[in-house]
DNA sequence: ACCAAAATGTGAAAAATGTATCATTTTTGT
DNA sequence: ACAAAAATGATACATTTTTCACATTTTGGT
Protein backbone atom coordinates (compact mmCIF):
# COMPACT_ATOMS: atom_id res chain seq x y z
CA UNK A 1 0.00 0.00 0.00
CA UNK A 2 0.92 4.12 -0.25
CA UNK A 3 2.55 2.59 -4.07
CA UNK A 4 -0.33 2.84 -6.53
CA UNK A 5 -1.34 6.80 -5.47
CA UNK A 6 -3.78 8.49 -8.55
CA UNK A 7 -4.76 4.57 -9.80
CA UNK A 8 -8.39 6.16 -9.93
CA UNK A 9 -9.15 8.73 -12.11
CA UNK A 10 -10.28 11.52 -12.24
CA UNK A 11 -10.24 12.29 -8.59
CA UNK A 12 -13.15 14.72 -7.57
CA UNK A 13 -12.85 18.40 -7.17
CA UNK A 14 -13.55 18.62 -3.62
CA UNK A 15 -10.86 15.85 -2.84
CA UNK A 16 -8.70 17.73 -5.01
CA UNK A 17 -9.07 20.45 -2.87
CA UNK A 18 -8.94 19.04 0.29
CA UNK A 19 -5.39 17.62 -0.34
CA UNK A 20 -3.63 21.04 -0.53
CA UNK A 21 -5.12 21.85 3.15
CA UNK A 22 -4.17 18.30 4.24
CA UNK A 23 -0.66 19.28 3.13
CA UNK A 24 -0.49 22.29 4.79
CA UNK A 25 -1.88 21.42 8.01
CA UNK A 26 0.77 18.51 8.03
CA UNK A 27 3.85 20.93 7.43
CA UNK A 28 2.61 23.30 9.87
CA UNK A 29 2.72 20.09 12.54
CA UNK A 30 5.91 19.06 11.54
CA UNK A 31 6.93 22.48 12.15
CA UNK A 32 5.46 22.07 15.72
CA UNK A 33 7.62 19.05 16.31
CA UNK A 34 4.54 16.61 16.37
CA UNK A 35 5.88 13.15 16.35
CA UNK A 36 2.76 11.79 14.81
CA UNK A 37 -0.48 13.01 13.05
CA UNK A 38 -3.65 11.43 13.79
CA UNK A 39 -6.63 11.22 11.17
CA UNK A 40 -8.61 12.75 13.70
CA UNK A 41 -6.09 15.48 14.35
CA UNK A 42 -5.84 16.79 11.04
CA UNK A 43 -9.57 16.06 10.57
CA UNK A 44 -10.22 18.78 13.56
CA UNK A 45 -7.88 21.17 12.11
CA UNK A 46 -9.61 21.24 9.23
CA UNK A 47 -12.83 20.94 10.57
CA UNK A 48 -14.26 17.39 8.69
CA UNK A 49 -14.25 14.00 10.02
CA UNK A 50 -11.44 11.77 10.32
CA UNK A 51 -13.20 9.12 8.23
CA UNK A 52 -13.65 11.33 5.47
CA UNK A 53 -9.64 12.11 6.33
CA UNK A 54 -8.93 8.23 6.07
CA UNK A 55 -11.18 7.34 2.87
CA UNK A 56 -9.99 10.32 1.02
CA UNK A 57 -6.31 9.28 2.00
CA UNK A 58 -7.46 5.58 0.87
CA UNK A 59 -9.11 7.01 -2.25
CA UNK A 60 -5.39 8.34 -3.19
CA UNK A 61 -3.96 4.93 -2.91
CA UNK A 62 -2.80 5.07 1.04
CA UNK A 63 0.25 6.27 2.95
CA UNK A 64 2.86 3.97 4.50
CA UNK A 65 2.41 5.60 8.08
CA UNK A 66 1.35 8.54 9.53
CA UNK A 67 4.43 10.44 10.84
CA UNK A 68 4.75 13.81 9.19
CA UNK A 69 7.52 13.85 7.55
CA UNK A 70 5.90 10.29 5.77
CA UNK A 71 3.00 11.91 5.21
CA UNK A 72 4.35 15.52 3.72
CA UNK A 73 6.28 13.29 1.52
CA UNK A 74 3.53 10.88 -0.04
CA UNK A 75 1.64 14.14 -0.26
CA UNK A 76 4.34 16.62 -2.22
CA UNK A 77 4.18 13.21 -4.69
CA UNK A 78 0.49 13.81 -5.09
CA UNK A 79 0.76 17.09 -5.82
CA UNK A 80 3.45 16.64 -7.70
CA UNK A 81 5.88 19.51 -5.99
CA UNK A 82 9.06 17.35 -5.50
CA UNK A 83 10.15 19.07 -8.07
CA UNK A 84 9.99 22.74 -9.48
CA UNK A 85 7.83 24.85 -11.25
CA UNK A 86 8.83 27.42 -13.36
CA UNK A 87 6.13 30.41 -13.96
CA UNK A 88 5.42 33.77 -15.76
CA UNK A 89 2.87 36.07 -14.64
CA UNK A 90 0.96 38.25 -17.51
CA UNK A 91 -0.03 41.45 -16.68
CA UNK A 92 2.46 43.97 -14.05
CA UNK A 93 -0.89 45.00 -12.70
CA UNK A 94 -1.94 45.46 -8.77
CA UNK A 95 -2.62 41.90 -8.55
CA UNK A 96 0.24 40.40 -10.16
CA UNK A 97 2.57 42.49 -8.35
CA UNK A 98 0.77 41.13 -5.53
CA UNK A 99 1.13 38.02 -6.37
CA UNK A 100 4.96 38.56 -7.22
CA UNK A 101 5.52 39.79 -3.97
CA UNK A 102 3.46 36.64 -1.82
CA UNK A 103 6.02 34.64 -1.51
CA UNK A 104 4.36 31.96 0.52
CA UNK A 105 4.79 29.24 -2.85
CA UNK A 106 8.44 29.71 -2.90
CA UNK A 107 8.89 26.52 -0.25
CA UNK A 108 6.91 24.52 -2.14
CA UNK A 109 8.89 25.05 -5.01
CA UNK A 110 7.39 27.61 -7.28
CA UNK A 111 9.18 30.16 -8.85
CA UNK A 112 8.43 33.36 -11.16
CA UNK A 113 10.86 34.13 -13.62
CA UNK A 114 9.43 36.70 -15.84
CA UNK A 115 6.55 39.22 -15.94
CA UNK A 116 4.77 40.51 -19.15
CA UNK A 117 2.31 43.63 -19.79
CA UNK A 118 1.52 45.15 -22.39
CA UNK A 119 2.36 48.40 -21.31
CA UNK A 120 5.54 49.65 -22.94
CA UNK A 121 6.70 52.08 -20.03
CA UNK A 122 7.68 49.20 -17.95
CA UNK A 123 9.72 47.57 -20.08
CA UNK A 124 13.61 47.24 -18.59
CA UNK A 125 11.92 47.48 -15.33
CA UNK A 126 11.60 45.39 -12.20
CA UNK A 127 9.99 44.16 -9.70
CA UNK A 128 10.98 42.14 -6.72
CA UNK A 129 14.01 41.64 -9.64
CA UNK A 130 11.92 40.13 -11.49
CA UNK A 131 12.07 41.12 -15.20
CA UNK A 132 9.08 42.78 -16.67
CA UNK A 133 9.19 42.07 -20.39
CA UNK A 134 6.84 43.26 -22.89
CA UNK A 135 3.85 40.48 -23.94
CA UNK A 136 4.68 40.54 -27.79
CA UNK A 137 7.76 38.58 -26.59
CA UNK A 138 5.82 36.10 -25.00
CA UNK A 139 5.87 33.31 -27.79
CA UNK A 140 9.40 33.28 -28.33
CA UNK A 141 9.83 33.47 -24.46
CA UNK A 142 7.80 29.91 -24.08
CA UNK A 143 9.54 28.49 -27.00
CA UNK A 144 12.72 29.07 -25.41
CA UNK A 145 12.43 28.67 -21.56
CA UNK A 146 11.01 26.08 -19.55
CA UNK A 147 7.75 27.54 -18.29
CA UNK A 148 5.62 25.28 -15.96
CA UNK A 149 2.16 27.56 -15.43
CA UNK A 150 1.55 30.98 -16.80
CA UNK A 151 -0.47 33.06 -14.08
CA UNK A 152 -3.34 35.47 -16.34
CA UNK A 153 -4.03 38.58 -14.18
CA UNK A 154 -4.68 40.44 -17.18
CA UNK A 155 -8.37 42.22 -18.02
CA UNK A 156 -11.03 39.63 -19.10
CA UNK A 157 -10.65 40.48 -23.28
CA UNK A 158 -7.20 39.02 -23.82
CA UNK A 159 -7.38 35.83 -21.49
CA UNK A 160 -8.45 33.38 -23.99
CA UNK A 161 -5.23 34.44 -26.23
CA UNK A 162 -3.12 34.30 -23.59
CA UNK A 163 -4.44 30.80 -22.72
CA UNK A 164 -3.67 29.95 -26.32
CA UNK A 165 -0.33 30.86 -26.60
CA UNK A 166 0.17 28.74 -23.50
CA UNK A 167 -1.03 26.09 -25.23
CA UNK A 168 1.12 26.94 -28.40
CA UNK A 169 4.46 27.10 -25.75
CA UNK A 170 4.18 23.57 -24.28
CA UNK A 171 2.86 25.20 -20.41
CA UNK A 172 1.01 22.14 -18.34
CA UNK A 173 -1.07 24.82 -16.54
CA UNK A 174 -2.88 28.11 -15.99
CA UNK A 175 -3.73 29.93 -12.67
CA UNK A 176 -6.16 32.61 -14.27
CA UNK A 177 -7.59 35.25 -12.37
CA UNK A 178 -9.07 37.52 -15.03
CA UNK A 179 -12.87 37.18 -14.65
CA UNK A 180 -13.77 34.87 -17.38
CA UNK A 181 -13.72 30.95 -16.97
CA UNK A 182 -11.03 29.56 -18.99
CA UNK A 183 -11.50 25.38 -19.22
CA UNK A 184 -9.23 22.62 -18.94
CA UNK A 185 -8.36 20.63 -21.99
CA UNK A 186 -6.11 17.52 -22.41
CA UNK A 187 -3.76 19.85 -23.53
CA UNK A 188 -3.71 21.86 -20.48
CA UNK A 189 -4.87 22.44 -16.73
CA UNK A 190 -6.57 25.27 -15.82
CA UNK A 191 -7.60 26.77 -12.31
CA UNK A 192 -9.69 29.80 -12.03
CA UNK A 193 -9.74 31.93 -9.38
CA UNK A 194 -12.29 34.84 -9.42
CA UNK A 195 -12.53 36.77 -6.49
CA UNK A 196 -15.60 38.68 -7.38
CA UNK A 197 -17.17 35.32 -7.37
CA UNK A 198 -15.75 34.35 -4.38
CA UNK A 199 -16.98 37.35 -2.22
CA UNK A 200 -20.47 37.11 -3.91
CA UNK A 201 -20.25 33.57 -2.45
CA UNK A 202 -19.72 35.11 1.00
CA UNK A 203 -22.83 37.78 0.33
CA UNK A 204 -24.95 35.20 -0.77
CA UNK A 205 -24.07 32.72 2.33
CA UNK A 206 -24.66 36.53 4.62
CA UNK A 207 -28.34 36.74 3.06
CA UNK A 208 -29.19 33.35 3.21
CA UNK A 209 -29.23 33.52 6.80
CA UNK A 210 -30.41 36.64 7.36
CA UNK A 211 -33.21 35.80 5.36
CA UNK A 212 -34.12 32.52 7.88
CA UNK A 213 -33.36 34.89 10.87
CA UNK A 214 -36.19 36.94 9.73
CA UNK A 215 -38.01 34.17 8.63
CA UNK A 216 -38.88 32.65 11.94
CA UNK B 1 -43.27 31.40 -8.51
CA UNK B 2 -39.66 33.39 -8.66
CA UNK B 3 -41.43 34.02 -5.00
CA UNK B 4 -40.14 32.14 -2.21
CA UNK B 5 -36.34 31.90 -2.49
CA UNK B 6 -34.10 30.11 -0.49
CA UNK B 7 -36.95 28.48 0.56
CA UNK B 8 -34.74 25.31 1.16
CA UNK B 9 -32.34 25.59 4.01
CA UNK B 10 -28.40 25.39 3.22
CA UNK B 11 -27.85 25.28 -0.44
CA UNK B 12 -24.99 23.00 -1.49
CA UNK B 13 -21.71 24.76 -2.04
CA UNK B 14 -21.65 23.79 -5.50
CA UNK B 15 -24.92 25.64 -6.04
CA UNK B 16 -23.47 28.78 -4.07
CA UNK B 17 -20.24 28.69 -6.27
CA UNK B 18 -22.34 28.97 -9.30
CA UNK B 19 -24.61 31.67 -8.40
CA UNK B 20 -21.91 34.54 -8.79
CA UNK B 21 -20.80 32.74 -12.23
CA UNK B 22 -24.60 33.22 -13.68
CA UNK B 23 -24.91 36.38 -12.36
CA UNK B 24 -21.81 38.06 -14.15
CA UNK B 25 -22.61 35.85 -17.65
CA UNK B 26 -26.12 37.17 -17.50
CA UNK B 27 -24.29 41.01 -16.76
CA UNK B 28 -22.17 40.68 -19.58
CA UNK B 29 -25.39 39.23 -21.75
CA UNK B 30 -26.74 42.15 -20.64
CA UNK B 31 -24.16 44.25 -21.58
CA UNK B 32 -23.71 42.52 -24.96
CA UNK B 33 -27.55 43.59 -25.30
CA UNK B 34 -29.18 40.21 -25.39
CA UNK B 35 -32.81 40.28 -25.39
CA UNK B 36 -33.07 37.28 -23.90
CA UNK B 37 -31.11 34.33 -22.53
CA UNK B 38 -31.52 30.76 -22.12
CA UNK B 39 -30.94 28.30 -20.04
CA UNK B 40 -28.86 26.62 -22.67
CA UNK B 41 -26.77 29.49 -23.86
CA UNK B 42 -25.78 30.79 -20.08
CA UNK B 43 -25.09 26.64 -19.55
CA UNK B 44 -22.91 26.84 -22.74
CA UNK B 45 -20.70 30.10 -21.43
CA UNK B 46 -20.34 28.60 -17.72
CA UNK B 47 -19.17 25.15 -18.94
CA UNK B 48 -22.22 22.94 -17.41
CA UNK B 49 -24.96 21.52 -18.59
CA UNK B 50 -28.68 23.15 -19.75
CA UNK B 51 -30.57 20.95 -17.27
CA UNK B 52 -28.28 22.00 -14.03
CA UNK B 53 -29.02 25.76 -15.16
CA UNK B 54 -32.58 24.83 -15.04
CA UNK B 55 -32.43 22.73 -11.75
CA UNK B 56 -30.43 25.33 -10.00
CA UNK B 57 -33.22 28.21 -10.76
CA UNK B 58 -35.67 25.60 -9.62
CA UNK B 59 -34.06 24.96 -6.46
CA UNK B 60 -33.47 28.79 -5.51
CA UNK B 61 -37.17 29.52 -6.05
CA UNK B 62 -37.67 30.08 -9.91
CA UNK B 63 -37.50 33.16 -12.14
CA UNK B 64 -40.17 34.90 -13.42
CA UNK B 65 -38.91 34.89 -17.03
CA UNK B 66 -35.13 34.65 -18.80
CA UNK B 67 -34.89 38.49 -19.26
CA UNK B 68 -31.44 39.74 -18.59
CA UNK B 69 -32.91 42.24 -16.36
CA UNK B 70 -35.37 40.67 -14.79
CA UNK B 71 -32.58 37.38 -14.23
CA UNK B 72 -30.17 39.64 -12.66
CA UNK B 73 -32.56 41.70 -10.56
CA UNK B 74 -33.73 38.39 -9.54
CA UNK B 75 -29.89 36.71 -8.97
CA UNK B 76 -29.19 40.08 -7.30
CA UNK B 77 -31.86 39.39 -4.67
CA UNK B 78 -30.38 36.07 -4.29
CA UNK B 79 -27.11 37.41 -3.71
CA UNK B 80 -27.77 40.23 -1.64
CA UNK B 81 -26.52 42.59 -3.32
CA UNK B 82 -29.58 45.12 -3.95
CA UNK B 83 -27.96 47.10 -0.84
CA UNK B 84 -24.60 48.44 -0.21
CA UNK B 85 -22.14 46.49 1.52
CA UNK B 86 -19.23 48.06 3.80
CA UNK B 87 -16.37 46.25 3.76
CA UNK B 88 -12.73 47.03 5.78
CA UNK B 89 -9.47 45.38 5.17
CA UNK B 90 -6.98 44.52 7.44
CA UNK B 91 -3.23 44.46 6.29
CA UNK B 92 -2.04 47.14 4.01
CA UNK B 93 0.34 44.62 2.71
CA UNK B 94 0.50 43.90 -1.47
CA UNK B 95 -2.32 41.81 -1.10
CA UNK B 96 -4.02 44.08 0.75
CA UNK B 97 -3.81 46.72 -1.44
CA UNK B 98 -4.37 44.74 -4.49
CA UNK B 99 -7.75 44.20 -2.92
CA UNK B 100 -8.43 47.87 -2.65
CA UNK B 101 -7.02 48.70 -5.81
CA UNK B 102 -9.09 46.11 -7.14
CA UNK B 103 -12.64 47.98 -8.74
CA UNK B 104 -14.29 45.18 -10.05
CA UNK B 105 -16.75 44.68 -7.15
CA UNK B 106 -17.76 48.61 -6.49
CA UNK B 107 -20.42 47.78 -9.49
CA UNK B 108 -22.21 45.59 -7.27
CA UNK B 109 -21.95 47.71 -4.20
CA UNK B 110 -19.37 46.95 -2.41
CA UNK B 111 -17.07 49.58 -0.78
CA UNK B 112 -14.12 49.67 1.02
CA UNK B 113 -13.91 51.91 3.67
CA UNK B 114 -10.55 51.43 5.38
CA UNK B 115 -7.21 49.98 6.12
CA UNK B 116 -6.59 48.48 9.33
CA UNK B 117 -2.79 47.88 9.68
CA UNK B 118 -0.05 46.99 12.62
CA UNK B 119 2.64 49.26 10.89
CA UNK B 120 2.85 52.60 12.93
CA UNK B 121 4.29 53.46 9.67
CA UNK B 122 1.87 53.76 8.07
CA UNK B 123 -0.30 55.55 10.09
CA UNK B 124 -1.80 58.56 8.38
CA UNK B 125 -1.12 57.36 5.15
CA UNK B 126 -4.04 56.64 2.83
CA UNK B 127 -4.58 53.82 -0.44
CA UNK B 128 -6.39 54.92 -3.24
CA UNK B 129 -7.82 57.63 -1.18
CA UNK B 130 -8.92 54.94 1.53
CA UNK B 131 -7.49 55.86 5.04
CA UNK B 132 -4.80 53.62 6.76
CA UNK B 133 -5.78 53.33 11.08
CA UNK B 134 -3.78 51.67 13.27
CA UNK B 135 -5.34 47.83 14.09
CA UNK B 136 -5.67 48.97 17.55
CA UNK B 137 -8.87 51.14 16.92
CA UNK B 138 -10.80 48.22 15.17
CA UNK B 139 -12.61 47.43 17.68
CA UNK B 140 -13.62 51.13 18.38
CA UNK B 141 -14.00 51.73 14.82
CA UNK B 142 -16.92 48.28 14.61
CA UNK B 143 -18.45 49.43 17.14
CA UNK B 144 -19.03 53.47 15.57
CA UNK B 145 -19.54 52.30 12.05
CA UNK B 146 -21.73 50.08 9.96
CA UNK B 147 -18.99 47.40 8.51
CA UNK B 148 -20.82 44.24 6.53
CA UNK B 149 -17.09 42.56 5.88
CA UNK B 150 -13.86 42.23 6.69
CA UNK B 151 -11.25 41.33 5.01
CA UNK B 152 -8.34 39.56 6.09
CA UNK B 153 -4.87 40.02 4.11
CA UNK B 154 -2.75 39.74 7.56
CA UNK B 155 -0.45 36.52 8.39
CA UNK B 156 -2.25 33.87 9.73
CA UNK B 157 -1.17 33.91 13.31
CA UNK B 158 -3.42 37.02 13.93
CA UNK B 159 -6.53 35.96 11.58
CA UNK B 160 -8.35 34.29 14.28
CA UNK B 161 -8.33 37.28 16.43
CA UNK B 162 -9.42 39.54 13.95
CA UNK B 163 -11.83 37.30 13.49
CA UNK B 164 -13.15 37.56 17.13
CA UNK B 165 -13.07 41.09 16.87
CA UNK B 166 -15.55 40.77 13.91
CA UNK B 167 -17.91 38.86 15.85
CA UNK B 168 -17.61 41.30 18.58
CA UNK B 169 -18.03 44.19 16.53
CA UNK B 170 -21.62 43.04 15.04
CA UNK B 171 -19.86 42.21 11.50
CA UNK B 172 -21.90 39.47 8.84
CA UNK B 173 -19.42 38.10 7.22
CA UNK B 174 -15.18 37.76 6.91
CA UNK B 175 -13.20 37.07 3.89
CA UNK B 176 -10.26 35.70 4.56
CA UNK B 177 -6.79 35.31 2.66
CA UNK B 178 -5.03 34.57 5.22
CA UNK B 179 -3.73 30.82 5.46
CA UNK B 180 -5.97 29.46 8.03
CA UNK B 181 -9.26 28.06 8.23
CA UNK B 182 -11.43 30.14 9.92
CA UNK B 183 -14.92 28.57 10.54
CA UNK B 184 -18.33 29.86 9.62
CA UNK B 185 -20.72 29.80 12.67
CA UNK B 186 -24.04 30.91 13.50
CA UNK B 187 -22.51 34.57 14.19
CA UNK B 188 -20.54 35.39 11.31
CA UNK B 189 -20.27 33.76 7.54
CA UNK B 190 -16.64 32.96 6.91
CA UNK B 191 -15.09 32.85 3.17
CA UNK B 192 -11.67 31.45 3.04
CA UNK B 193 -9.56 31.95 -0.41
CA UNK B 194 -6.48 30.03 -0.19
CA UNK B 195 -4.29 31.13 -3.13
CA UNK B 196 -1.39 28.39 -2.19
CA UNK B 197 -4.11 25.40 -1.72
CA UNK B 198 -5.75 26.71 -4.97
CA UNK B 199 -2.26 26.75 -6.68
CA UNK B 200 -1.39 23.77 -5.22
CA UNK B 201 -4.56 21.72 -6.77
CA UNK B 202 -3.86 23.41 -9.90
CA UNK B 203 -0.23 21.13 -9.97
CA UNK B 204 -1.93 18.31 -8.08
CA UNK B 205 -4.12 18.12 -11.70
CA UNK B 206 -1.18 18.62 -13.55
CA UNK B 207 0.46 15.69 -12.01
CA UNK B 208 -2.65 13.43 -11.89
CA UNK B 209 -2.69 13.89 -15.79
CA UNK B 210 1.32 13.88 -16.56
CA UNK B 211 1.00 10.00 -14.42
CA UNK B 212 -1.71 8.79 -16.77
CA UNK B 213 -0.18 10.07 -19.78
CA UNK B 214 3.15 7.98 -18.35
CA UNK B 215 0.86 5.52 -17.30
CA UNK B 216 -0.17 4.17 -21.11
C1' DA C 1 4.83 -9.19 27.71
C1' DC C 2 0.24 -8.45 28.16
C1' DC C 3 -4.11 -6.08 28.11
C1' DA C 4 -6.81 -2.02 27.17
C1' DA C 5 -7.54 1.85 24.47
C1' DA C 6 -7.14 4.17 20.31
C1' DA C 7 -6.43 4.49 15.37
C1' DT C 8 -6.52 2.64 10.74
C1' DG C 9 -8.23 0.41 6.27
C1' DT C 10 -11.98 -1.07 3.86
C1' DG C 11 -16.55 -2.27 2.13
C1' DA C 12 -21.34 -1.00 2.45
C1' DA C 13 -25.21 2.16 3.61
C1' DA C 14 -26.89 6.75 3.49
C1' DA C 15 -27.05 11.29 1.82
C1' DA C 16 -26.22 14.61 -1.50
C1' DT C 17 -25.64 16.01 -6.08
C1' DG C 18 -26.20 15.93 -10.97
C1' DT C 19 -28.57 14.10 -15.24
C1' DA C 20 -32.42 12.57 -18.00
C1' DT C 21 -37.13 12.70 -18.99
C1' DC C 22 -41.35 14.54 -20.39
C1' DA C 23 -45.66 17.19 -20.17
C1' DT C 24 -46.55 22.03 -20.54
C1' DT C 25 -45.51 26.60 -22.05
C1' DT C 26 -43.34 29.88 -24.98
C1' DT C 27 -41.26 31.32 -29.18
C1' DT C 28 -40.49 31.26 -34.19
C1' DG C 29 -41.60 30.93 -38.98
C1' DT C 30 -44.94 30.86 -42.66
C1' DA D 1 -53.35 32.58 -36.71
C1' DC D 2 -51.57 28.15 -36.80
C1' DA D 3 -48.27 24.51 -36.71
C1' DA D 4 -43.62 23.29 -35.71
C1' DA D 5 -39.69 23.93 -33.02
C1' DA D 6 -37.53 25.13 -28.90
C1' DA D 7 -37.34 26.07 -24.00
C1' DT D 8 -38.96 25.55 -19.33
C1' DG D 9 -40.56 23.41 -14.67
C1' DA D 10 -40.83 19.60 -12.15
C1' DT D 11 -40.30 14.78 -11.19
C1' DA D 12 -37.83 10.55 -11.44
C1' DC D 13 -33.56 8.32 -11.97
C1' DA D 14 -28.43 7.63 -11.78
C1' DT D 15 -24.17 8.82 -10.10
C1' DT D 16 -21.06 10.66 -6.89
C1' DT D 17 -19.69 11.77 -2.40
C1' DT D 18 -19.86 11.29 2.42
C1' DT D 19 -20.75 8.84 6.50
C1' DC D 20 -21.07 4.68 9.08
C1' DA D 21 -19.60 0.27 10.90
C1' DC D 22 -16.36 -2.94 12.17
C1' DA D 23 -12.46 -6.24 11.78
C1' DT D 24 -7.56 -5.55 12.06
C1' DT D 25 -3.56 -3.18 13.49
C1' DT D 26 -1.01 -0.13 16.27
C1' DT D 27 0.00 2.42 20.44
C1' DG D 28 0.56 3.10 25.43
C1' DG D 29 0.52 1.87 30.22
C1' DT D 30 1.39 -1.45 33.95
Amino acid sequence: MGNNALDKKNLSDALARRLPAYYRHVCIMLAEGKQTVTSGELAKRIGNTSAQVRQDFFTCGGVENYHPDTLKNWLSGLLGIKEEHHMVVIGAGNLGRAIISFKDFNNDGFFIDAVFDNNLMFDGMQICGIPILNVSSLDEYLAANKVDIVVITTPAGVAEEILEKSIKGGVKGVWNFAPVDLRSTDKIEVQNVHLSDSLLTLSFRINEKEFWKNER
